[in-house]
DNA sequence: CGCCGACTTGACATTAATCAAATGTAGTGG
DNA sequence: CCACTACATTTGATTAATGTCAAGTCGGCG
């Protein structure tokens, strides 16, 4: 991130409380008084809402190196629940701490905004997603989304385990939970991956992208 | 928003520069680089993302007093297109000076995160829309925000002027401009509002609201 | 007055949801 | 190791919501 040793200390300092959440352990719940940015060291998280009609709907999906909570500053409660996909590990940060540390470390700020602009951003895919494209389209975009991010993580972006229930998916995807199972086994049949399980494997990425992009229908 | 006398004199100095954009007129592009956020001082916009397959989706309605260009904070360019939907003004608030002063008025950022915030916490909402809600209930809690919204600003929650097309909308709602005509139909049958092309009056706000909660339905 | 774009209305098609059942999988205790 | 249970997923048949296509109407503007 371009910070000095002096500056990683600060940073260090502030950052020292971490915290372990069990598989299907809340980190925090919607309403609850927001005190600290969660950074994910290790597992991964989903975000949902709930509306006062029952339904739920999924915000989004966090791996390590993410940052939780951000949707609370304006607020200072939080609109969403946050729960551990597996055995995760976060990193506490007192948000009041890191405004004192933005005032000295201008670099810390300048990526601070970086990432609340990114979740911007990536909130606004997931619009186009969910409003303009069809199922088997938002599938394809989801996969293949997840691939770039391991892959940006240093891992296969072909070739992963998905941390979440189809329910979680297809309540992110805004599909049911059945649309999920007869697209992969759509995508399946089709020769674009295998998939065992939560066990992913992509075959065809360029097939793939190709449907996520629009360009292209399967079947 | 809590600044001093002084505070605000500087900041005055570097959002000097007004711009008027005339109606349908472009204030950004899509990949754009990013040198200014705008402040709206008068008037409407929308932002809308394009597809690689030629989908379009809108990705929100700026009125006076809201931010825009924050997406574009963290990759230097902007994410969407941002259109004037009538003759409306903005400021133009260069970025890089806009960071130097957050060094010396802490209120200033502060209030600046709380803006951040408050975009991820509304495209939240809007996911939980389009994912989660039928027609009916998209266009009620549509029509009750943009209410809400103009009531924060001092004008009447019930009765305003549509500043968009029909098309616009449902393409913010996920639904086609043929729905939309007859979901404002059936609300105006079941008396709920009066509407005349785009001067819209919200005549039964709580069963609205209802329906937008979707602890009710209509017809 | 007449044109053009925006909106409305109607008939029909399609996508994905719903409902229902079957199958598979993981965990538990005998 | 093997039932046995609970839960997650798959599969099939049907339906409902919304999209698509095609006219038609309205309203503003030159």
């Amino acid at each position: 991130m371009g910070l000095t040793d002096v500056d990683m200390q600060q940073l260090d300092k502030i950052i020292g409380r971490r915290r372990k959440v069990a598989r299907d352990g809340i980190l925090y719940r919607m309403g609850a008084p927001f005190t600290n940015l969660f950074a994910i060291r290790l597992g991964h998280f989903k975000t949902y809402q709930i509306n006062r009609g029952g339904g739920q709907q999924v915000t989004g999906f966090q791996m390590a190196g993410e940052l939780l909570g951000m949707d609370a500053i304006s607020t200072d409660h939080h609109h969403c629940d946050a729960v551990a996909l597996e055995d995760s590990e976060v990193c506490e940060i007192p948000f009041p701490r890191l405004e004192e540390l933005f005032g000295h470390i201008p670099t810390l700020l300048r990526h601070f905004h970086r990432m609340m602009s990114q979740e911007i951003t990536r909130e606004q895919s997931v619009m186009l997603l969910l409003g303009n494209m069809r199922a088997e389209q938002r599938l394809a975009a989801f996969l293949i989304n997840l691939g770039s991010r391991y892959e940006a993580r240093g891992y296969c972006a072909t070739s992963f385990q998905l941390r979440m229930s189809r329910e979680d998916i297809g309540n992110y995807l805004g599909l049911t939970i059945e649309s999920i199972s007869r697209l992969l086994n759509k995508f399946k049949k089709n020769g674009l991956l295998k998939v065992n399980n939560r066990e992913m494997e992509i075959l065809d990425a360029v097939t793939l992208k190709a449907l996520a992009a629009g360009t292209r229908t399967c079947d």
